[in-house]
DNA sequence: GATGAATGAGCTTTCATTCAT
DNA sequence: GATGAATGAAAGCTCATTCAT
């Protein structure tokens, strides 16, 4: 391996660690819990090489989340346009978590055995984002009155349980179905107040 | 501890029983998962004593996760009476899955490990009560009209979710903040069907 | 329990000390090693009730071995009689000692774990009254000249191996046949001395 | 010991898995069972290491009994030339046999417990040899009419019995003697068929 | 930077043996 | 004499991590 100028090297480090990441991410999406034995054999390279790149195996779980949760950040801030009805835009965060979750089961449920005292992700998180949506909605007057902070959780709360739900049913989510049982659900409950004077 | 009477015998069992699957319990709560080693030295005994009322790890982690349950139900089922408003029936269920959570945070979430297949837990679970009030609140107008399984679910989802992101965050459960914001989307979830249309 | 006298107290560890043996044997027999647990199981008392009559499992193997040896010897003495012909008192030799593998084919191959020094156990054995069979036969003519002691422990090691090969591919004997076999390449052995002149 | 090159790499492998199973054939041979523990004591490395080189404790047992085998073979397969007089490749037959005992007595003895169903070696094996010496030797007249396997099974089982025994009177074979004493019994066995008429 | 052989603490499990009652 | 709960050394095996080259 030839010298590398300062720029290449961070790049070369930047597309390596990236590298391991989404490798690490897929092995896990399809078989669960991954040694580093078998990443580093997928992967090609030999076990010490991923130790050039993360401290432990701790930090590189910690890395695949933060990419994962960046592209999917990212997408939402892409297809969540403010000027569309509160509506659609839960519908578009609900189908981008269920996708989310088809493609990263098993990471997404395992990822407290190697950081069990869940450092702070890097912000925005999806529930940043369902957060604004929320304060949108209810500023605007189309959910009814209600602190944001807490709507979003509820949603993303239900989200998260269902998806385990069928993890523990070892079942992927059928989109469509999901989908709809959510809405079915959270648009009422965002909408009218009905009963909720005990 | 040897020659005891036959009841003393079983008694005996049943406390040691008892006493390994709480100790357990306990440990996985505060730590995650817990190495039999661990367990024994905090029993105060030798770890092969273990191995004399479970046959393995894997019986041992039913074993507690299935009193948890039983204890649960068994309150659920002295509580949650039907000649009572739906609302209230499920106010009482979700205090006590509140309740649960806090005592078992831990070893809920990390139960399919040693159980990857979800072996079916003796009937009636959480679930099925809950959809035993689905049913008859939607059947009594309660509710609006509604798949009550489905509703089951969602309510059901909705906790387990919210357990898991506390237990993410590595807290426990304030019961009373916890229980009226559930009850502030469920509620609304349950009753009006405003907005479904779509 | 009630006091016993002396003699009977000696009468009752007698025939404990049978019972165990037996029993272990058979489980043996059928199952391969037995541990200490199943064994008390079987016999219907507590696991240190057996070490009242035998001070460990090694013990407990030798005594075993020194019934069935008995057992065997006894059987030889009574049926292989001085004045049948040479070949004759073999073959029933031959006979008891293929019956003896059948009904003890683990016992005696793993034998060896618990006793890796073999201590000498009580005369006569098998392979003494082989050796008188020799002497006599010898003797009278029957059977070519040879140092008796080493015919003996020729034929009873053939046999020994043919029982080991057996059970390395886990089959039992079939007693005609392995019978025949044996006898076919045992008397030309000791009768005729056709080309050892090397 | 990182960074070699294939060729380096491979011999490496080589050497080590070598040094793995002759330690392990030699204190098998002397001690009887050698745990892992105990093994990479002796070999000065780690528990795991071994783990690099065998996959389990089986696999490794099969290798030494396997490389055991080759080498037996091989010599059998130099040293058996078919021209030669009958009797002389069953006499260099034999004392390759006695010296293989002297070299891994326990070991051949106690392959049975970690594969105790005997998988199929790699052919041929040492009986197959010794089948073909009978095949011709019959064949040529040299030796008597007889199922050449059968006279094959025979003496092969005659030298395990007596392997067998000496083990369990924990003694080395004295070769010479040996040698002539199997011989003295195994050539007229094959030679003459006096009185095999019952 | 890459390598991968070596590490060793850690895991679950077994079972012969002891000893207070 | 009988009991059997308790013991704990010992086994086979895993895998995240290190470090000399």
């Amino acid at each position: 391996m030839p010298r590398l100028s300062p720029q290449n090297k961070e790049h070369h480090t930047a597309v390596m660690r990236e590298r391991i990441c989404s490798t690490f991410a897929e092995m896990f999406a399809s078989d669960g819990d991954v040694s580093m034995e078998h990443l580093a054999e997928r992967l090609g390279v030999a076990k010490g090489t991923i130790y050039n790149y993360f401290r432990d195996k701790s930090e590189l779980t910690s890395a695949v989340m933060e990419i994962r949760r960046k592209n999917m950040v990212e997408l939402m801030e892409r297809t969540i346009l403010p000027e569309l009805p509160a509506e659609e835009q839960l519908a578009v965060f609900v189908r981008i978590m269920i996708d989310d979750f088809n493609l990263y089961r098993h990471l997404r449920m395992e990822y407290l055995r190697y950081n069990p005292l869940a450092p702070v992700p890097s912000r925005p998180r999806p529930l940043d984002i369902l957060e604004q949506i929320m304060e949108r909605s209810i500023a605007s007057g189309e959910f009814r009155e209600n602190d944001p902070a807490e709507a979003a959780l509820f949603i993303f709360c239900s989200l998260i349980g269902k998806f385990r739900h069928l993890l523990r049913n070892n079942q992927a989510a059928d989109p469509e179905y999901e989908f709809r049982t959510m809405m079915n659900f959270l648009i009422p409950a965002l909408r009218s107040n009905a009963g909720t004077e005990h």
